[in-house]
DNA sequence: AATGCAAATGCGAATGATTTGCAAAAAGAA
DNA sequence: TTCTTTTTGCAAATCATTCGCATTTGCATT
């Protein structure tokens, strides 16, 4: 089991390939996107962004979100029915662990469950398009 | 691994020990919930519910899925981001295979995954309250 | 640098899921 | 049956998100 961390592709690059127009609403949630570590929601990314520029709307914050999620730039989750938190698509595949107490996301990911979700999938007849696995945790008292 | 099925626990005397009243909607309302097989949402259960009642409110059905959620009685998903579908707190815990072109979900259980979780969850320096496993599949063209 | 046009934006209104306030109705104890 | 408290139905409020549309902007082309 693995920890992941960040790195920042070059999406302008991308967003141009797809032929989609780099904007300024656009670098500025890119960078927000490409310089944070957490899973903010929609609101947190505006409320960033309008301290850089304050005439960015919250719909095309919402919009910006649906065409990266498009592109596969980043992952979009519902932790807890709550809503929508996103990061970059960087890297490996990765599972989430959250602190119900601060809300705070952590990063792992094991090869063993993929390996057994897989198995699982096959004896129900299934081939598995993706899938989520979230702990809900606290931190734990005793020493490790 | 192994599929988990139903069975009717008696609510009405849960109810009862919780101090709250056995009332006619709820009383509906359990019953579909007990005699179904699905993971219907709120609408579906409201739907359900006036074809025997047609005086029961919708408020009154998301009520007393908060209600029965806290008892502990019913759990609550939120599939791909959706409205919250429920299901009986019945038996094991288990977890989900959500058919991504009906909609239809599949309970399953692993002790494996689970040792895994608590694993991964023990060695970030956490205790697991709960977690959540969705894996959304397709019907594999391959026989088993 | 000026032009043209499709794509993107900001605004506010619309939507969908869920919750809430409140007066009226029903449950259960006395 | 009566009394007290809980629960209900209804409509309005809330929250996250999307949409319509007039205006602005990116950018390819003069």
């Amino acid at each position: 089991m693995k920890h992941a961390l960040n790195q920042k592709p070059d999406y302008e690059k991308e967003l141009r390939k797809a032929g989609v127009r780099i904007t300024r609403p656009r670098r500025i949630i890119l960078d927000i996107l490409t310089s944070t570590e957490d899973h903010p929601d929609a609101m947190k990314i505006f409320h960033r962004a309008i301290e850089i520029d304050d005439s960015i709307s919250l719909s095309t914050v919402y919009r910006t979100m649906n065409l990266l999620e498009e592109m596969g730039a980043i992952h979009r989750h519902a932790f807890n029915g709550g809503p929508s938190r996103f990061e970059q698509a960087h890297g490996e595949h990765h599972d989430h662990l959250i602190d119900v107490d601060t809300g705070d996301v952590i990063e792992f990911q094991s090869d063993k469950i993929e390996k057994l979700q897989e198995e699982i999938a096959r004896a129900l007849g299934y081939d598995i398009i993706h899938h989520r696995l979230e702990l809900y945790g606290r931190k734990s008292k005793r020493p490790e």
